[in-house]
DNA sequence: AATGTTATTGCAACCTAGTTGCAAAATTAA
DNA sequence: TTAATTTTGCAACTAGGTTGCAATAACATT
């Protein structure tokens, strides 16, 4: 595993997940960091922050793939089990401060959990 | 809502459901259907049956998109909120007959959850 | 500060899952 | 058997994501 390198891409990168709390979708950072960097670019740095344990992905509704800084994560330590709640009205995507109790399935062993809520968030909640 | 025809197509497709009970990704149930009928009619008939509430479908690893005739649920209603298993070794994935308990967060009005465990089936358990 | 080594970037081309419009063919109701 | 409506195939397209490669930027060493 290589040393990742603090590029100036990089580091607006990083600064976009320490100013906003909420999780980013790829497409969105892509589109938002169209001019400063290359698409291709984006995907290898996510890519590159995951694998160091800077950040962590997952799958949103219609299978997009988001990441997220989890601040109430241990700083090291993704591998926590917490849900993540895509809100139906704003589309914003957050992770959730809660652990999820795994069922136990005889004859299955199980050695992760993805789940995602799905409703509306405290500014969407009338 | 229109009525769905049981054309030699959609009949084709139901039987897959009724012979295997796991649940069928959309790209196998394409590439296995080659020769029988277009992928478009494919991906058409599938969103017609889940219409009609014969099979439900939900997302994989990657959000490749599986679809399921859910035997343990009652026929006419898949909205009961059951876990989707994913084995990590062979692939296969089938819907749990067990309950998830949906957590309840503060501030959030959750309507839904997806829950996909990933880990090692039955048939691959050391 | 200049150098060499290695990691990173941009670009263009590509891959694959999934969608769309439309004319032709198949179902079903009359 | 006809008419009305749904379904299908086809080809073209969209969008998210990946790849190879040459050019460039970081960084450790001198």
């Amino acid at each position: 595993m290589s040393i990742i390198r603090r590029t100036k891409s990089v580091n607006i990168i990083l600064s976009i997940f320490e100013d906003r709390h909420e999780a980013q979708s790829v497409v969105d950072l892509v589109e938002q960091l169209k001019g400063q960097m290359n698409k291709t670019t984006v995907y290898r740095i996510l890519e590159r922050l995951e694998n160091e344990g800077t950040i962590h992905s997952f799958s949103g509704t219609n299978g997009l793939k988001w990441y997220a800084k989890c601040h109430q994560c241990s700083t090291h330590q993704h591998n926590d089990i917490h849900p993540h709640f895509e809100c139906q009205d704003c589309g914003k995507v957050e992770c959730l401060d809660v652990n999820i109790a795994i069922p136990k399935i005889d004859n299955h062993s199980i050695e992760s959990a993805d789940v995602l809520l799905k409703g509306q968030c405290a500014d969407c909640i009338g």
